[in-house]
Order: structure tokens, then C-alpha cells, then sequence
DNA sequence: TGCGTCCATAACCTGGCGGCATGGATGTCG
DNA sequence: CGACATCCATGCCGCCAGGTTATGGACGCA
């Protein structure tokens, strides 16, 4: 019997939810939609998988035996396609670079052009992830490589190579009383609200929110914002400030925001990351040290840093 | 992304087949139908997952690594099934129970009377095999318990007890010159055409065309059958002739066939089997002990039980 | 008694799958 | 050298499965 991993989807939603109505809502469909492919995986199994009442629904015995396996078909079903899909990088000679937006700056193109020139008909594919996604596809190993800033959750399963550092500045709406001053301090900020990534990226977040540098003063969250897009929109109209490398005053300059230097604050540092299963991958090392040899220049200029040793 | 096994199934059978018009032919689709499902498959992926050519298709990396995982997939994904399957049995208190067309013959109804008395509330499902199938599904894992006749390929892998014999008889055309006789001796049908089951089941097949018993002599083959209603029709029609209990005479008498006793063939051996993974299976376990019950009468008289009434 | 929360049902629309017929490319053979 | 065979791709069409909205029925709760 055929099933659509839709289907499995589906039902391991209802599963966990024990209510078809926020399972539906989870999903994005319709709650008779719902009803429906969960009734009709019932009768391609010949099998009660639910018990229904008010109360929502609960799995029964042949409904557990089946949730206890799905989550893994599923997972293994996602590491095929996986596989197959790093295989046909591999075949076009793609190397697939993540970048959290506004990853690296300037450098970005330099290393894409080192990297070119030593790795003759290979090609780099970079894709920009969401803020919600702080290893930018690395660790769900959709991509080979990524530009990130530090830290960020699950940095330490990762390989990472630091690259150089950016001083942290403030994006302010135009309008707001600060956005004239040369140079901004920290402290100034504490009680603004700020534009802030979601809750979940735990240590990111709270880096761009500075949480460690603002002694001890709760942070005021003005919006959340996933995207680029909606971070700097939700600056621009006012719902709050953020802080940004400097770098984002170039790549993301907008009519009705502004970017200040600030003092107070540590600077951003920007880190090639790769997966230690690649640790052998001749394509990501030697993508690796055209990331070192692109950022060598900017690291002197910026301090100390780790010695760069192009391995 | 979502896919259907169905589409997993399809992609299994090009790369195995290497070639769409077979592949399309063994899965019962047209070959268009086909092609456009593998291309949207590779569309999906994003990768391409077969080189073209008038030879065939073969894979390309990525396919590479697809067909790697996507048998595992099939088979983790069955196997859930049938654990909710099972589940859903046990749940419903019901024991399902494989039998070979012609597996058991009157005992049968002892056994699930004897089961019926000492678990009440359970039911017994009875699903005839295909002769295709030698452990009527229990191989599979879609039935609890089967009523067999020794000897069948996968046997070993299994738990089998023995309970009684039946003589082997012939079945015959009414038309056959040896249809009137009483008794036929075993050595007079060495030259007949006979209705043997299909070449993959070995073992059993053999067992049936008594191939250990014609003292070398090669056996011709008139007509293959996989269900008991080919295998009357094709004697009926005279393509051939064939080996059965004793109680098929009952079971599966029907006009133009006729059955005989037969000297110069060992007894067949009725058995019930079951898995393994069941040995502790306390429902399983009574299932067993009530089909040693009810061939206990049987498995010494051995020989006569009702009369025969050949016509 | 009215309201909110569940799941089920009804009616309708649409996209995708499968079937048939056919085309294009390329060997093969009389 | 043309006829043929073998593969895969394409065009067109009918049909069903899955989605949506609107609504119903059961039940607990204030």
C-alpha cells in the first residue's frame, strides 16, 4: 500500500497535537481536509488509528505502533533526498554556500572570486537563510559551507573557521532623535525597543540584543522580525531599533533608516563554517582557505583574531 | 518535499530495470506515464537522476545515491504498516490465519471451533494464499498463524508442528483413460502433463510434482497455476494433470474432474506455522495448542476420515 | 439557554495522474 | 539504403483525490 509522506505528515501532526483543529492549523490546511486524509489513511490500513471525542483526539494501539515509527521514516526519507541532492551538487560542481543575510560583507565577493580561480568550472550557489535558520542550512546539511557571525546555536557542532570582525552599529529609524549623532553610546539605547529575531535563536538573539552588555537592564522587544525585509520595514516604521554590523549600512541602506556607530558594544565576527563530515572534502577545504586568504587583509586591520593557518 | 512510495517504487524499478518501457511494463503503468513520473521526480529533487539514451536509462550520482536508500525506505515503511496492522488485530481480538488453498481440510473447522471456546471474544480471519505465496502470508508478517502443507520454501525460518498426514491423490480430466480406475499406481502418470505451480516456488512445487519419486524420470509441464481455480480449470480442460490431498476430492470437486487414490507417493503433512517473533505470543501459542488438539483424533487414525465420494 | 469547542459532512473546484496515440532519435538488418 | 525495431518524449483528454468554504451535530460550560 502507498502512502504520501503528506499523509505521514499529516498524521504524526494529529498525533502529537491530539486535536485536529490546531494540527490542521499547524499544517496549514483545512480541518476537514484534515479529517479527511486521516479517516481515509485509517481505511487504506484497515486500521482505527484514533479514538475521537470532544476532548480531540488520542492515538490508539495500532495508532502508537504507527507514531513511533513515522518520525524516523520521515527523518530517513529526508536524508535521501539529502544525499541525493549533495550527489548532484557535487556532479554540476556546485559548492552551496549559506549565508545568514548580511553574513559576510564586501569580503563575500573575494573569497567567491579566490575560490573561482582555484577551483576552475566549479561554481558557488549562495542562498540566503532566514534569521530563524542560524546555521543557514549547514545543519539540516543543505548546504556545504556558510558564512555566519558568532555566535550562533549549534556552533559547536559545527567546524568553524574564524574570518575577521566588524564593529556592531544601531539602525535607527530617520526620525528618531539619536539618528544625527555621530557616535552613539551603548548605554543611551538601554530602554529603546528593539527589532529582535525570534525567541528561538536563543543566543543569537540575544547577541544582536547585546543582553550581555546593557548590565543587567531588561531588553524592550519592539517586533520580531525572520527577514531582512521585515527588519529593516519594522525599523523604518518606528517599531524599534537594532543593532547591525557596519557592513549593513552599504548592503542594507534604505530611505528612512539610518545606521550609527556605537561605543559600548563588541564587534561582530564573521566565520566560515563547514560540517565535520566535509572535514575531508577537498571542495569545502579548499573553499575554506579562499575564506582565510580573502579575510587576511581585514583581519590585520581589525585587531587581533586567530592566526590564519591555511591548512 | 513530499513523495509518494508509489513514486519511490516507480524510480526502484527504472534503476533496477534501466530501462523505462520494462520498468513501465512491470509496474503495470504505461510507459508516458512513466517517464513524466520520473521526470517530476528529478524535478522535485532538483537533481537529475537518470542519463537518456537509446540504450536505456542509467543513473547518474545523485540516482546513485537515491537507489541506495530508497529500497530501505520501502521496506521501513512496510514494516510500520504491518506493525499497526497488527496492532489493529490484536486490538480487534482478532487472530488472522494464513492457509494454502487446500491447506487444511476439515480440521480446520475443529481448530477454530477449539479457538472460538478457549479464547472468547476472539475471532479467527482466515485469508487464502495464492500458491504463489508458500507461507500464506506469514513471510510477510500479515498473518498471525498459517495451516501449511510441508514441505515450503521459508520453512526454516519459521516455527512449524506437524499435525497429521493425508494420501496424496491425482486429480484427473473425466475425460482421462485412467479416470474409471480405482486405484492409479504413481508410475503410470510419469509421463502425463501436469498443472505444477509457478517455477519460484521450489521447493513446494517439486513436492507436488512428486519429483523425488519418479525414480529420475523429467517432468512434463502442461500448464502453471497460482490459484486453485486456474489449476481446476487447466485439469478440466485437459492441459494437465496434478497431485492433491486426499480431501481436495471434497473440497475442490467439480464437474470434468475427477479424483483417484494414488500408490507410490508419500502422504502430504499438514502443518500449522508461525513466527518466531511470536513464540511468546500468548494468543498465538493457544491458536497452536488447538490445532494440536484437533488433529490429535486424526493424526492416529491417519489414514481413512469421511468417505470419499469420488464421483 | 446560548456559546465555544470539537469533529464530521456536503458541495464544489482544480491539479495531477494515467491512458492512448504519436513523434523523434538512433541503431539494425535484409 | 530504406524498412523496421527500440527507446524515450510529447500532446491531449478523462477522471479522481485533495483542497476549500459552509454547515451540522455532540457536548461541556457559564
Amino acid at each position: 500500500m502507498d502512502v504520501d509522506t503528506r499523509l505521514l505528515r499529516y498524521f504524526a501532526a494529529v498525533a502529537e497535537e491530539g486535536n485536529l483543529t490546531r494540527a490542521a492549523d499547524r499544517l496549514f490546511v483545512s480541518q476537514p481536509a484534515l479529517t479527511k486524509q486521516i479517516r481515509q489513511l485509517e481505511a487504506r490500513l484497515g486500521a482505527t488509528l484514533f479514538t475521537r471525542s470532544r476532548a480531540g483526539m488520542s492515538l490508539t494501539a495500532p495508532g502508537r505502533a504507527l507514531a513511533e515509527r513515522v518520525p524516523e521514516l520521515l527523518a530517513a526519507w529526508d536524508r535521501a533526498r539529502r544525499e541525493a541532492a549533495n550527489a548532484a551538487g557535487r556532479a554540476a560542481r556546485v559548492l552551496k554556500l549559506g549565508a545568514m543575510a548580511s553574513g559576510a560583507n564586501e569580503a563575500t565577493q573575494d573569497v567567491i572570486a579566490a575560490f573561482a580561480r582555484l577551483r576552475r568550472g566549479w561554481r558557488v550557489e549562495m542562498r540566503q537563510a532566514a534569521w530563524s535558520d542560524p546555521t543557514a542550512g549547514l545543519a539540516a546539511g543543505d548546504v556545504d559551507a556558510a558564512l555566519l557571525r558568532l555566535p550562533f546555536p549549534g556552533q559547536d557542532a559545527l567546524r568553524v573557521e574564524p574570518l575577521f570582525t566588524e564593529p556592531r552599529w544601531v539602525a535607527l529609524p530617520a526620525a528618531h532623535p539619536l539618528a544625527t549623532r555621530e557616535l552613539i553610546a551603548f548605554r543611551e539605547l538601554w530602554d529603546e525597543p528593539f527589532v529582535a529575531a525570534r525567541p528561538e535563536t536563543g543566543r543569537w538573539r540575544d547577541y544582536w540584543l547585546a543582553a550581555d552588555e546593557r548590565d543587567g537592564r531588561p531588553v524592550r522587544i519592539g517586533a520580531i522580525a525572520d527577514r531582512p525585509d521585515d527588519w529593516l520595514g519594522a525599523i523604518a516604521n518606528g517599531y524599534g531599533i537594532a543593532l547591525a554590523p557596519e557592513s549593513a549600512a552599504r548592503f542594507y541602506a534604505r530611505p528612512g533608516i539610518v545606521y550609527r556607530p556605537l561605543s559600548g558594544v563588541a564587534p561582530s565576527t564573521v566565520a566560515v563554517a563547514w560540517a565535520p563530515a566535509d572535514d575531508a572534502d577537498p571542495v569545502v577545504r579548499d573553499f575554506v582557505r579562499c575564506c582565510l586568504a580573502a579575510a587576511a587583509p581585514q583581519r590585520s586591520g581589525d585587531g587581533p583574531g586567530p592566526r590564519p593557518d591555511a591548512r
